[in-house]
DNA sequence: CCCACATAGTCAACCACGATTGACTATTGG
DNA sequence: CCAATAGTCAATCGTGGTTGACTATGTGGG
């Protein structure tokens, strides 16, 4: 191997450059993000839950199992959420123990905000890849999923 | 915002989706590059070393410069890079100050191998999406980060 | 109907890791 | 000669996580 073809390996693989692609993509969010709810405090670890977090309202336990760490650790991510006005707790009516958390629907803090942080990203993106091609990748990205998924199972 | 879109505009932001793909292919990385080298002790922070270190041999302090922290930090993970036979050092002929950081080029731990771990992921991605797709996606992300060195400089 | 056991959540102590800062030696170079 | 630079060792820090102990509530079998 020719010491020269060293950076061209690594641009010609795709997997190279979609990881990389990835992790700007992830701080320019991130860094949009703490724009767009003003919360210059917001960290990754709080992003992390969002996913775990559903509509319906979600316990600690639920988003601890799904992400796959313990509930305390949720639990002092959730309040730290909660002092940001990103989410807000209620109590289940079927079981007192459990506290459901939940994303604001309305209002300055509403989840829509949160979402205008990649939203800004795939303005830009839309805007220089014209509608076609964004799509065009997205379903490309799609395909990619479905082959990572299959590669899980091995 | 009907709390069932919730879902939907999450699948439907490429930047979403190329955040989430880089991570998987990431983990697949790691896991793959732990075997290639048989090397279960290897972590993101080697790999992260990677990309500063050229053919021609580096000196901690650019590594570090250049990744952005501090040569002490540096130190520690190149010398553990010794350990596992990734790299090894060579006094610059120079200065007698800087050591340099060679990746071994042949043997059992030449930096092939560590390649082998993303081209396994290259492959099954190229025999899923064909060369053609596979080339025209390679391309696409090409744009993404000609896009996002462009929003860089915000 | 209990009681035993499981589960939800919180507080506190602790831990691992990746980094930092500070102090030091050795070498360079104007 | 002396300020700047390369590298190392050691102490410390912040963070994101763990485990353990506790309260409170739910649940199922004798």
């Amino acid at each position: 191997m020719k010491t020269s073809d060293f950076e061209d390996r690594k641009q010609a693989s795709l997997a190279h450059q979609l990881i990389k692609a990835g992790r700007l993509l992830n701080e320019h969010g991130l860094a949009a993000a703490r724009i767009a709810f003003k919360l210059p405090e917001l960290k990754q670890t709080h992003l992390d839950l969002f996913p775990h977090i559903d509509f319906a309202g979600t316990s600690i336990s639920d988003i601890a199992k799904r992400k796959g760490v313990s509930k305390q650790a949720v639990s002092k991510l959730v309040q730290e959420m909660i002092k940001m006005k990103l989410v807000y707790l209620e109590d289940d009516p079927n079981d007192s123990r459990t506290k459901r958390v939940f994303f604001y629907t309305r209002g300055p803090y509403a989840i829509s905000k949160g979402f205008s942080a990649l939203e800004v990203l795939d303005k830009s993106l839309k805007q220089q890849l014209g509608e076609h091609g964004y799509r065009l990748l997205l379903k490309k990205v799609d395909d990619i999923h479905a082959i990572l998924s299959v590669l899980e199972k091995d």
